[in-house]
DNA sequence: TCATTAATTGACCAATGGTCAGTAAAAAAT
DNA sequence: ATTTTTTACTGACCATTGGTCAATTAATGA
């Protein structure tokens, strides 16, 4: 009733696996750490020699799975297409991205549980910056730093309003996104 | 060791004036039944005979409240300025709202919680109303529908940020405020 | 073979939202 | 004036939560 035989070993992996699932489908607040530990079939104490807190846990999660927005940005600017229509992908895809992960999303742009927020503030600071950097290097000095903010703040309030309602995909509200992002970009002139 | 004096007895409009400073103060998830009740100097049972829930009563505080704001949109377009102006002012307002609001503003917008998410779904949409209805009035068929919902959702984009960071008050974010105002007036041509 | 370390358990803690039988004041009925 | 009924409130109680920690046992190294 101790410790396990060493290839049944509970690994931070295994843990994110299970957790991954449980967080995408209900969000950070609904997903207990006892619900985690038995669908894993261990003790609910278990968790915290691998994880500090339900917190940290969590961060390492969606800090991973970020990294997949940093690259969308990156792939976009290494396609073979005018510039326009880069600054058109980056918009989308940035919108994408947030309503494609939702709980993500949500977690790393506008929750504010305590235990969570002292964890991450760099990764929207780091995603921000090369949102702006990407925009700054196609568009030259015709957009303003405050344009950019303005662009950032508009996409920002597409995807929060649809992951308010998770229940639409992103092939549902895909035609709006395409409509929103002309929008912006009419007032980038 | 039951029922109170006549004169001290409690009211839905007591609880509701205690609870607002709290909620304001610290937000929906940190303010407890208890706090309430000891700050009015009853049991925390004593709430439940008043409000179903934690989430009612919260619903009662913000849902009158926010009849603020389209009071403050019926305000501009009732000024005796040009049409202009009140695109500007309506714009402005809605930012100014949710600012000086940020725990109604996150509530209304982009709370989830099962509890309070079954509650209200009219008031968002019947202020989205309003703001719809006196764009399209202001603006006639210059605007179309998808562009009020895009100007929309790029001012709840503001606002949610900074309802994130409540540091900075409206006075501080003034200048952005008006400069993404300007920015989003520009898409309407 | 024995001491040390690593991994896991599960009882335990304090806090939370919420329920409810009990109680006493107030109001209504007699 | 007395009884009945309704109303407002209490506080013990419940299940659930995130989190802690001494005890336990497998693995590892000397």
């Amino acid at each position: 009733m101790a410790r396990k035989a060493v290839d049944q070993e509970l690994t931070k992996e295994k843990i994110l696996e299970t957790a991954r699932d449980l967080f995408v489908l209900e969000g950070y607040q609904h997903v207990t750490m006892r619900q985690i530990a038995k669908l894993l079939g261990y003790s609910h104490g278990s968790l915290y020699y691998h994880f500090r807190n339900k917190g940290e846990l969590f961060y390492s999660l969606v800090s991973k799975d970020f990294g997949l927005l940093n690259e969308t940005l990156d792939d976009v600017l290494n396609k073979d297409i005018d510039t326009e229509a880069k600054v058109k992908g980056i918009l989308l895809g940035y919108i994408e991205f947030g309503i494609r992960h939702p709980n993500h999303y949500r977690i790393m742009f506008l929750m504010q549980d305590d235990d969570l927020h002292s964890d991450f503030q760099q990764e929207p600071n780091l995603t921000y910056e090369k949102f702006a950097s990407a925009l700054h290097t196609l568009c030259g000095n015709k957009v303003t730093p405050m344009i950019i903010w303005s662009l950032f703040l508009s996409l920002h309030g597409f995807v929060v309003h649809y992951c308010g309602h998770p229940e639409q995909t992103y092939e549902d509200v895909k035609g709006m996104a395409e409509s929103h992002v002309s929008f912006l970009m009419k007032g980038m002139q």
